[in-house]
RNA sequence: GGCAUCAUGGCCGAGCGGCUAGGCAGAGGUCUGCAAAACCUUCUACAGCGGUUCGAAUCCGCUUGAUGCCUCCA
């Protein structure tokens, strides 16, 4: 039986603000869209870290045993809404500044993205839809739109009409604005423009003649406006109507508000059943940006290439200190904290390694079954990674018990502790363990150096400390620790 | 200016009216030839001021501070 039907899931909905239980409209199939990346530059930790909060969501809604539709597009067309200067398509200006082709720049720009996402073990979405790909589709709904008396258009470009849609809609619901407000505080801003009102949004931009990236239309040749690309593609391959929709809390307004409009236009009912916004990773403090250089990038981390970091951290140590913070809280990126997040990461990983020490009894004396619905618990509470941690780290405490014998145990038991642990750190979380020595895959470094273990315990043996000590520090030095346990000695590289 | 969100112990972060997560650091201990590692135990908090309540970090109001959006942005 799918877990889905023992556990109830509760998803915080942005548009309702309030947690709501989850009921996909399928029964057992839930569709899924998520905004992704505009690649005209390598992505930072800021967007990894709203692709890996949705990583999760994925993951999580298939552990439960729903089948997923999960789509995740690619900005490949520039967006551009406004009609002022300084607005150039950011895809067209890399590609001049660059000196090579707009697509060249996609394809550049989506490589990167794709490895980042694998580093980071990001299951790949089950559609990854391009823009440029679906042209066609954007423009019928622009002609759908125009059809219901919602758009106009102007010298070759057609504009969302906000003014006529907010008579019988409300435009503005789920960033909680008004249209009058809205009105009301740009007034003094509008200048010479072609639309109507300085709401109305491009549907679709006529090309000038310095314009790279252009397109037939029945309006002009063009582009579309860049909030049509995630109703069309999100239409088209979710329906009408879907399940979960995703992005940056940044993106709430306009274009997630956009979407509700273009959709509502057209199909005359809300688009999304549950909205969901990851919050942003900050770096002193403030939002991370590839305009203002406030960023890091997912390669100085795995290098440590960059004066903030005193150190390199692997990718699963970045992803569990994100995943230490919850979806929806503003988290801050810093040294002190990976360094923090790494402890708590081996520790993790290690205990988890060493089930298979532990012996079984006849009887339990530490319910098993209760601290696995914890787990549950924790991640049916909208995806709350942190308290799912908190209690991995509570398996850690029964397995460091269990092992020092001060608790018991039956093989069933311990065979749902570990079932339960690698469910939780590898299929939910997504985690890798990259400290081990299968990475390198490096006998001869290992054999080595449990030729170095054997004469230094032979040293110890003779009590020639000064060799034993020798072989200790030297080892240290080039980064290999050595480990005495009960069980003799082990060795980690670091 | 408008809209929205947030302020928790040395640090990072959960918490959504009573039972006061978790990680890191600190302190004590076990183990060890000495260490390291590992493990066990342990300390401390809710921005300020009012209010509601038998009871508030948690609800309401005000003050202060911070951030996001209103232009491309995950």
């Amino acid at each position: 039986m799918a877990l889905h039907k023992t556990q109830t899931l509760y998803i915080y909905n942005s548009i309702s603000k309030e947690k709501e239980k989850f009921s996909p409209i399928n029964k057992g199939a839930v569709g899924m869209y998520v905004c992704g990346p505009t690649v005209y530059s390598n992505v930072h930790m800021g967007n990894c870290r709203t692709f890996l909060s949705f990583d999760l969501v994925f993951r999580y809604l298939k552990h439960l045993g729903y089948k997923v539709r999960y789509v995740r597009n690619i900005t490949d067309a520039g967006h551009l809404e406004n009609d002022g200067e300084s607005d150039e398509d950011p895809i067209a200006k890399k590609a001049k500044l660059e000196n090579i082709e707009p697509m060249e720049v996609v394809q550049k720009y989506t490589v990167d993205f794709h490895q980042t996402m694998a580093r980071f073990n990001a299951l790949p979405p089950s559609i990854e839809p391009t823009a440029t790909g679906h042209i066609i589709e954007q423009i019928e709904i622009i002609e759908q739109i125009i059809k219901q008396g919602y758009a106009y258009q102007v010298n070759g470009s057609v504009y969302f009409d906000v003014t006529t849609f907010n008579k019988d809609h409300h435009y503005g619901k789920l960033s909680g604005r008004n249209l009058e407000d809205m009105i009301s505080n740009t007034r003094a801003l509008a200048g010479q423009s072609e639309k109507k009102n300085p709401q109305d949004f491009a549907l679709w931009k006529k090309a000038d003649s310095g314009h790279i990236m252009r397109w037939a239309s029945p309006w002009s040749d063009g582009f579309p406006g860049w909030h049509l690309e995630c109703t069309a593609m999100s239409t088209k391959y979710l329906g009408q109507q879907f399940d979960i929709h995703g992005g940056g809390m940044d993106l709430k307004f306009p274009h997630h508000e956009c979407e509700i409009a273009q959709s509502e236009a057209i199909h005359k009912k809300s688009p999304v059943n549950y909205w969901m916004h990851a919050n942003m990773l900050t770096l002193n403090g403030k939002k991370m940006a590839k305009s203002t250089g406030n960023n890091i990038l997912p390669a100085e981390l795995f290098s440590g290439e960059n004066t903030l970091l005193s150190k390199a951290f692997s990718p699963g140590v970045a992803k569990f200190f994100m995943y230490q913070a919850q979806y929806r809280s503003i988290l801050d990126f810093s040294d002190d904290a990976l360094v923090a997040s790494e402890k708590g990461y081996n520790k993790l990983m290690d205990a988890y390694k060493s089930i298979d020490d532990i012996s079984c009894s006849e009887h339990s004396s530490i319910d098993i079954t209760i601290w696995r619905q914890s787990c549950y618990d924790a991640m049916n509470d909208d995806f709350n990674s942190p308290i799912l941690i908190a209690q991995l780290f509570e398996g850690v405490k029964h397995i460091n018990t269990l092992k020092e014998a001060k608790a018991s145990i039956t093989k069933e038991d311990l065979q749902v502790l570990q079932n339960t642990m690698h469910g939780f750190i590898f299929e939910v979380l997504g985690l890798t363990d990259a400290t081990s020595m299968e990475t390198g895959n490096d006998d001869k470094l290992s054999g080595a150096i449990e030729l170095l273990i054997e004469l230094r315990n032979q040293a110890r043996n003779n009590k020639d400390f000064a060799t034993s000590d020798k072989i200790r520090d030297d080892l240290q030095q080039v980064g290999i620790q050595l480990k005495d346990g009960k069980e003799g000695t082990s060795f980690s590289l670091s």
